[in-house]
DNA sequence: ACCTGAACACCGTTCAAGT
DNA sequence: ACCTGAACACCGTTCAAGT
């Protein structure tokens, strides 16, 4: 009780209960709105309280994002270089879902903490452990990008939620100005233009470009590309088109 | 010389002008930097006269978007759809290597200007008249997301300039908790390590990645794909893997 | 009607003064 | 030695007071 009494009328403060914190609230309320005042604030302690467990604002982002990759499932054991890569990689993109601030943060990062470090290696591994060669590997890394996080910034989304229908008689306009897009979302909506706020299933979209990507990536395995043959003009595969 | 002496010793601001001068202030001091208070010192006004020009500084950021994206070439006229798409992801890519910041302000709008669309449907039409489908150009152009923008957020960048070699001392560390990232970074720089930081031909990765997407593309088209035949379960092509 | 200085409600972080 | 209140140097934007 004494020993209590000295400690406050909370819990001590560490860098572990600072992060979660952090990480809720920006769930909670969005990341725009997380500054270290309030996140001190929500924790009862003084803003530079924070500073004894986190070096600066960039380091709480750091450790937010160490977080939520730890919540990425581990790779699946048994399974194949194809199937463990896609797994994990859907799973990244459930753990992202729960965290929408994430991804957003994700790509402002610019130093690579040891967690991120430990995921891309794991993901490393696996490829190489799958038959590419060092090589492929490389450049395969490359062109998952981003999306080895479960994410890709889309162009066609609001944010989060869809909005209101644009008024119809904006639809004109629209289709006289980008024919192209309200062609194709048309095709995607089947003509129901209301449906063209939320129209886009992302979870779709998403394993679409991954597995083309995949498929891209296997090809190259299998066919022994190395980066060696066409380095200077051209990268995958050259194949000139026909027609003009 | 009386009409002029009125004006104050500047050329009467407009739109335009706020817009070039955040630009060319973002591309010399980054847009870290880039405040309403500092372009309006700049420009040798009140800050709130920016407020004439543009309703927020959202808005500004937008406009600046804008001004980049008009720089990209527009399609080259007689080429197929491969070479054109090709082309104009290059040429933009090229403008984003002239304006480093506009990657990450790219990645952060919500709102699509007309500018924006415009891009888009542009793009959307090349795909749409080199016979692909409405369905498929969907999907595609989700597949192509940010790298028609002419960028991707690259994993293994540390901003610009490559920083100084790490320690000698830290690499056998490195290797330790690393060992598939080493392995790949020796490949890639053929051994010399302390390449490893300027080691990636950041032009050769984003060609690869692009020509890997575009040779999907043409594959799907070619074999008359459809999102109808397999949306519930897998995407592009289900192909299951040898072995496990 | 137009323009703008001052003010408001914030930031992240430094630092000197308290215990 | 540890902790923290006040202060510093900023933000974007509102608004009432000036012309």
């Amino acid at each position: 009780m004494a020993q209590r009494a000295g400690a406050g009328r909370r819990a001590p403060l560490n860098r572990d209960r600072v992060l979660r914190a952090a990480v809720a609230r920006a769930d909670e309320t969005g990341i725009e709105s997380l500054s270290m005042r309030k996140l001190a604030k929500e924790l009862g302690v003084v803003p530079m309280a924070l500073y004894k467990h986190v070096a600066s604002k960039e380091e709480l982002l750091d450790g937010m994002v160490d977080a939520v990759i730890g919540e990425i499932d581990p790779p699946v054991p048994g399974a194949g270089w194809r199937t463990a890569v896609r797994q994990r990689v859907l799973s990244a993109r459930q753990v992202l879902l729960r965290h929408p601030w994430a991804s957003r943060v994700i790509e402002t990062r610019t130093n690579r903490t040891s967690v991120v470090l430990g995921y891309m290696d794991s993901m490393t591994g696996t490829f190489l452990a799958g038959g590419f060669s060092a090589d492929l590997t490389h450049h395969v890394m490359h062109a998952l990008g981003n999306r080895m996080w479960g994410f890709t910034r889309e162009l066609f989304d609001d944010g989060q939620g869809g909005g209101p229908d644009p008024p119809p008689a904006a639809f004109d306009e629209m289709a006289k100005r980008y024919p192209h897009i309200v062609e194709i979302a048309m095709a995607a909506t089947r003509g129901d233009l209301s449906a063209v706020g939320p129209g886009c299933d992302e979870q779709f979209e998403f394993e679409f470009a991954l597995d083309l990507l995949l498929d891209g990536f296997e090809r190259l395995r299998d066919r022994g590309w190395t980066s060696r043959r066409d380095h200077d003009h051209a990268a995958a595969v050259p194949a000139p088109e026909q027609g003009a």
